[in-house]
DNA sequence: TTGATCAACTACAACGTTTTCGTGTTAATA
DNA sequence: TATTAACACGAAAACGTTGTAGTTGATCAA
C-alpha cells in the first residue's frame, strides 16, 4: 500500500508546523485564510483522512464495541448482531465481531485480544462449554476493572453486569398456554440438555402452564435432546411413548420440523393428531407443511437494547445500577396448531 | 472504567524508566533477574496488557481487516463471515463487521469509516443500490492507493483487485441440466432483476444447458421478481401461463421454497407434476416437503479464499498479480426433483 | 593509573493527532 | 515613543509502546 498521508506530510510541503496543517484542517481561524485554502485544497485532493489510531491513543477511545457470540451462522446471533449493529452506528460506534464457536478456551483469548484497548465495551452471549464448566473467571477480571460488559441471552446471575435476555419461562407458558388452549392434553417437549439455560427456562414455563391447567408434567414427556447425536433417532423415541402425545412443544425450529416431518411420516395428521409448535430461529417455520406455528424472539430488539446499555455504561448516561432488561416473546400462529377455520 | 494500567505507571511504582519496565516484561537480559521478577509480579498482578492502539500505532499495522457486507441476517453471508473469521484468526487477524443494508450510501461511508487507519484491508460484496447505479469511485479511490481490497460474490469486473466469485453460470448450468435429465422439458427460471449479477449469471447457466439440450429458452418462462413487492403474486404468475412447467428452476432458496408452496396449493405433485429445485442459502431447503434439491453454494470456502487473499496481499505473500478465485457449486438433491426409486 | 569491558540501567525518537501555551510581527492606540 | 492588541503561526506535551543509542558505575587487566 502506498504511504498514506499524515498532517506531517502535508507540513513539509508547504514549510509550515504540523499545528499550522491540523488547525487549518479544522477551518481554525487562528491560520490566514489563504494558507488554511491551499492547505485544506491540498488534503482534499490527497484524500487526507485523520489516522483513526492516533485519534483514538489521544482521545484514550476507540468508538469499538466488541461482540462475542457463539456462532454467527444462525438466524438469532445475525439477528442480534444486526440490531447492535443499527444502534451502535446511529451513535457513532463500530462493531468488531469474535466468534467464540462453543469453547471455553476461545471466549478467553477474545475476551483477552478485545479488552487490551481495542474496544470501549464488549457484548457477549456465553459459550457452551463456558457454562457446563462455569468458569467465568474472564468476565470477573474486566468487572473488577469496572470494564463495560453487557451479558445477552445466555447470561449468568452471579456476575454484576447489565443483561438483556429473552423471557424465556413466559415463552415456555406462552407456548404450552396456546396448545391447552387448542385442547391439548399430553404435551411432550422437545427441550435441550439441562445446563442449557434457554431450554431449561423455557421448561419452567412449560411446567408453569401446566400446574397452572391442573396438569401434571410427565417426566417421560420430556426429551433432553443432545444436539451433538443424531437428532431424527432421538426425536423419534416420542413416538415409542405408549400414549403418543396429543402437541409437541419444542425448544427450537429444528427440533419442531424434525418432529413434524416424522409425526407425518408415520401417518399423523398435523395438527388434528398432533399439533406442534416450536421456537423460531429463522425460516424455517414458515416454510414447512403446514407451516409451524413458533414463538417469536426479537432479537433485533435485543441487539439494539444491548447496544444502549452498553454505550449508557461506557458513556456514563443511563443509570448507575445494572439493568436487566426483558425482552418479551411473542406467537405466530400458523397451520401447525391451528384448527378449524 | 478504572484507570489501566500501562508502563507509565509501572515504572512509577519501582521508580525505574519506562524502557526498564518494558525491556523486564519481555525478559531482556539488559535487566536484572532481581528487577525482572518484581516488575513481572507486579505486571502479572494487576492483568497488564500492551495497550494494542500504541502498539498498533507504533507498528503501522492493525491486524485487522474489515468486512463490508450488505446485510448479515442472510444464510450465505452469515456462512461466508464465518470463513472469513477463521483463516483471520489463523493468521493473527480479527474482523470488524460493517453492513451497507444494500445502501450506496452506507456502503460508501464504511469504506471511509474502515480506511482511515483501523484496518489494514477490506472484503467487500457490493451492495444492490451501489450495483444499480455503477458508480464504483469510492473503490477506485481505494486501489489507486494499492489499498488491500478483495471482492465477493457481487465483484464488478473493471475494478483491478483480488475477487472470490461462485461459479454462477455453472450453477445455473449444472440446475438446469439436473432437470433435463430427469426428463422436465419446460423449465420455467425465476431469476431477479437483470442488474443482480448473480441471477443474471445463473440465467446465463440456465440458457446455456437448455441450448446444449437442443431447447430453445422462452422468455415466457423467465420471470423476473422483483424483491420489494409481493413474492406470492409475482411467483404465482408461472401457474397463469397456458402451459404450465413441468419444472421450476429458483436462483434462490425462497423463491423455490413459495413456488412450491403454491404449487402443491393448486394440487399440482412435486416432483410427478412439477420438479422445483432452488439454491441453497439456509436451511430452508432441508425441511420443506417435500424438501427441495438445491444448488449448494460454499460461502464457509468462499470467506475462506477472501480471507487468505486478503491477507496475503496485505503481508505481500502470494502473487503480485491480481487473482480471481472461482468456487465452484455443488447439488443436493432431494425429493422435490427425485423421481423413482 | 589508565583504559577497557561489562552489567544495568535511562533517554529519546517515532508512530499521528490535538491542543495549550507561547512568540514574533505588525498595526493601532495613548 | 512606548504600550498594547490582534494576528498568524510554532513548540511541545500527551496518548502507550518499542528499540536504538547512550550513560552510568564497577570491575579487571596491563
Amino acid at each position: 500500500m502506498k504511504q498514506k498521508i499524515t498532517l506531517k506530510i502535508i507540513a513539509k510541503e508547504f514549510d509550515v508546523s504540523i499545528s499550522t496543517v491540523s488547525k487549518a484542517l479544522k477551518n481554525s481561524n487562528e491560520i490566514s485564510e489563504e494558507v488554511r485554502e491551499k492547505i485544506k485544497a491540498y488534503a482534499d485532493y490527497y484524500n487526507y483522512k485523520p489516522n483513526s489510531l492516533a485519534l483514538q491513543l489521544r482521545a484514550q477511545k476507540t468508538s469499538v464495541i466488541g461482540v462475542i457470540i457463539p456462532e454467527i451462522v444462525h438466524h438469532f446471533f445475525s439477528t442480534v448482531i444486526d440490531g447492535i449493529e443499527e444502534h451502535a452506528n446511529k451513535r457513532g460506534y463500530n462493531v468488531m465481531v469474535c466468534l467464540s464457536n462453543e469453547s471455553f478456551e476461545k471466549e478467553v483469548s477474545n475476551i483477552s485480544v478485545l479488552t487490551n484497548g481495542s474496544v470501549d465495551g464488549v457484548i457477549v452471549s456465553i459459550a457452551r462449554e463456558t457454562q457446563k464448566k462455569e468458569d467465568y473467571s474472564h468476565f470477573e477480571m474486566l468487572l473488577k476493572d469496572d470494564f463495560p460488559l453487557v451479558l445477552f441471552d445466555r447470561i449468568v446471575d452471579s456476575l454484576k453486569c447489565d443483561k438483556v435476555i429473552i423471557d424465556d419461562i413466559g415463552g415456555g407458558f406462552k407456548a404450552a398456554n396456546h396448545l391447552l388452549e387448542i385442547g391439548s392434553k399430553r404435551i411432550a417437549l422437545l427441550t435441550t440438555e439441562d445446563y442449557v439455560t434457554v431450554g431449561a427456562l423455557r421448561k419452567v414455563g412449560y411446567r408453569k402452564a401446566m400446574l397452572n391447567a391442573g396438569l401434571e408434567v410427565d417426566e417421560d414427556y420430556v426429551f433432553k435432546i443432545n444436539d451433538t447425536e443424531n437428532l431424527y433417532a432421538q426425536i423419534e423415541k416420542i413416538f415409542h411413548l405408549e400414549k403418543v402425545p396429543d402437541a409437541i412443544l419444542a425448544v427450537n425450529e429444528i427440533y419442531a420440523a424434525i418432529a413434524m416431518k416424522l409425526a407425518i411420516e408415520k401417518g399423523y395428521k398435523i395438527p388434528e393428531d398432533i399439533a406442534v409448535l416450536g421456537f423460531t430461529s429463522g425460516l424455517i417455520s414458515k416454510f414447512t407443511s403446514p407451516p409451524l406455528t413458533a414463538i417469536t424472539q426479537h432479537g433485533y430488539l435485543m441487539g439494539q437494547q444491548a447496544a444502549e446499555l452498553l454505550i449508557n455504561r461506557i458513556e456514563h448516561t443511563g443509570p448507575k445500577e445494572f439493568q436487566k432488561e426483558v425482552i418479551s416473546t411473542g406467537i405466530k400462529i400458523r397451520k401447525s396448531t391451528y384448527i378449524g377455520g
